[in-house]
DNA sequence: CTTTACGAACTT
DNA sequence: AAGTTCGTAAAG
């Protein structure tokens, strides 16, 4: 095989039984550079039809030439790049030639108006500031994304700074405002504002002033103080000293925009020092702030909240206690529900426990009686007719007589090829034998069945020949008599497993109890955290209570007591 | 409708 | 070849 392969490089004749054949040869080779049809989809080897490989990576689409006969309209497309390559050189010429050619393409073009050479796409106007920035802040999300950075290049979009303020999407340009803020305003370092100051109306400002920048750019020759970007001469320039220029280009550029910066802050006439340094917040402080903080250390931040503390708490405590508070005192009431629910839960869970063990005194009362021999001939009663039912499990016809016996052990059959487990082993103090809690090597589960009834891990155990069946009987269903079942323990069809079936009974309400538990004691648990909270030093510094009308008020507290 | 992810055109 | 980023499908 191996062999046959490799002869198929060099003679492409060898024609396997069932190789599909392609190409204009009609031969199997399908080792070396081959093209599709763009509309009949059969394979050409490149060296057939004259296309090579290098020829081929300009090709969009590429139609054969039978199917460019059958429909002349079908022409040979080629990527937009290499096209240009091709196109005749005085087409070439026209483009450079003339100023306002555009080619508005997808992607980035570069654009000639009035001698400033600037990109321009559909999301780029070319004219704004994030236009004109060429390095990314490396802090946004995009920066972050991307590889330069350490990203993972997935969302690969460019740095929300350089994002255009006329065309780019807004998603791109602003999703989290504060960013923009903290990176404008580092970049921007001789501004400052008091926290007063609306961050908000802040970043409006600014977002109008790049667009207005924007637009006064496009509309002309109108001087303004803000100084316009110099027009750069960069056409018929080679290609390095293009490259040096624009780099002096954004370092002029950046200079700029810092003094235009400057100048419309120092306009803006507010009173405010835009210097760079501020007086330190910290009480009786008289030393300058460090920058890009309040204060001159952590010492005087930390001083000046503790005396906010001081100074508002007190006041907040007050307000606080003015007005009953009705949330606390459905707290309250729900505590109290709790907790008789709780107490109700334990008497019913004592009561269980008694039950248990009174049932295990009646299985052991049971199990002393003696069989009774007479017994087990009643039991052939006038029943045994061809009367059939089927097994809920199996559905197999069973007959009635053993249809208890045969469905209990069908159950137990399927029931104990399934897991029924959880990760966790059961923790109840005080509980014997509630969950079977055999653990699964395999799953890592402890098996979550009640014990008495896991088929899965433990039999039924063996009955003797001798044993007693031991039901107690009952009058009027519920009734006790007094008596037991005295039949032969293997031969008693109507009592079969009696013994854990009454276990299970009384398992599972145990368990419903503690369920019952479990879920108060988390109401309670939630509850109090939620009454602790309420007026907590982090609540009552961050909201207050307000009376806003003293008689309505009133009137609630007075209709509540 | 917005956001995320990605192929691919385009640039460096 | 590697990096950038646009348009858009898919997901939310």
């Amino acid at each position: 095989m191996d062999s046959e392969m490799s002869d198929m490089d060099l003679t492409p004749a060898v024609d396997g039984e069932n190789a599909p054949l392609y190409c204009i040869c009609r031969k199997p080779d399908i080792n070396c550079f081959m093209i599709g049809c763009d509309k009949c989809n059969e394979w050409f080897h490149g060296h057939c039809i004259n296309v090579t490989e290098k020829m081929a990576k300009a090709i969009r689409e590429w139609y054969c030439q039978q199917c460019q006969d059958m429909d002349p309209s079908l022409e040979i497309r080629y990527r937009k790049k290499n096209r240009e390559k091709e196109v005749e050189p005085e087409r070439a010429e026209k483009r450079s030639s003339t100023p306002e050619f555009k080619m508005d393409r997808r992607r980035g073009s570069k654009v000639s108006v009035s001698s400033v050479n600037v990109k321009r796409s559909a999301r780029m106007c070319g004219e704004c500031e994030p236009c004109t920035r060429t390095e990314d802040c490396g802090q946004c999300d995009f920066c972050k994304d991307m590889k330069k950075f350490g990203g993972p290049n997935r969302i690969r979009q460019k740095c929300r700074l350089r994002q255009c303020v006329v065309r780019a999407r807004k998603m791109l340009r602003v999703r989290d405002e504060e960013f923009s803020l903290r990176e404008r305003k580092d970049n921007i370092m001789h501004r400052r504002y008091s926290d007063d100051y609306d961050e908000m109306e802040l970043y409006e400002h600014y977002k109008d002033r790049d667009a207005s920048w924007g637009s006064e750019d496009e509309d002309g020759p109108v001087y303004i103080p803000v100084p316009r970007k110099k027009a750069i001469k960069v056409k018929h320039v080679k290609r390095r000293d293009k490259k040096f220029d624009k780099k002096k280009e954004s370092r002029r550029h950046k200079q700029k925009q810092k003094h235009r910066d400057r100048s419309r802050h120092s306009e803006r006439g507010d009173g405010r020092d835009g210097r760079d340094h501020r007086q330190c917040l910290g009480p009786n402080c008289i030393d300058a702030a460090r920058p890009s903080s309040k204060y001159c250390s952590e010492d005087c931040g930390m001083k000046l909240a503790a005396n906010r503390i001081y100074e508002i708490l007190p006041q907040r405590i007050q307000q606080w206690q003015q007005s009953p508070c009705i949330a606390e005192e459905q707290g309250k009431k729900q505590l109290e529900r709790i907790r008789r629910e709780q107490q109700a839960a334990r008497l019913r869970l004592a009561e269980m426990e008694r039950r248990f063990h009174e049932l295990e005194g009646i299985i052991a009362k049971a199990k002393q009686q003696v069989v009774l021999q007479d017994e087990d001939v009643n039991e052939t009663d006038s029943e045994d007719t061809d009367l059939q039912i089927f097994c809920v499990s199996c559905s197999h016809p069973i007959n009635p007589k053993v249809a208890l016996r045969h469905m209990e052990r069908c159950y137990a059959k399927y029931e104990s090829q399934t897991s029924f487990g959880s990760i966790f082993p059961t923790r109840i103090e005080g509980a014997t034998r509630l969950f079977c809690d055999v653990y699964n090597l395999q799953s890592k589960t402890y098996c979550k069945r009640l014990q008495v009834l896991c088929p899965e891990h433990s039999r039924d155990p063996k009955v003797l020949p001798d044993e007693v069946c031991g039901c107690p009987l009952l009058r009027d269903v519920f009734e006790p008599t007094g008596e037991y079942c005295r039949v032969s323990k293997r031969k008693c069809n109507k009592h079969y497993c009696w013994e854990k079936l009454r276990r299970a009974e009384v398992d599972l309400e145990r368990v419903r109890v503690w369920y019952k538990l479990d879920e108060l004691f988390e109401q309670e648990r939630n509850v109090r955290t939620a009454m602790t909270n309420r007026a907590g030093l982090l609540a009552l510094m961050l909201h207050q209570t307000i009376q806003h009308d003293p008689l309505t008020t009133d009137l609630r507290s007075n209709k509540d007591r």
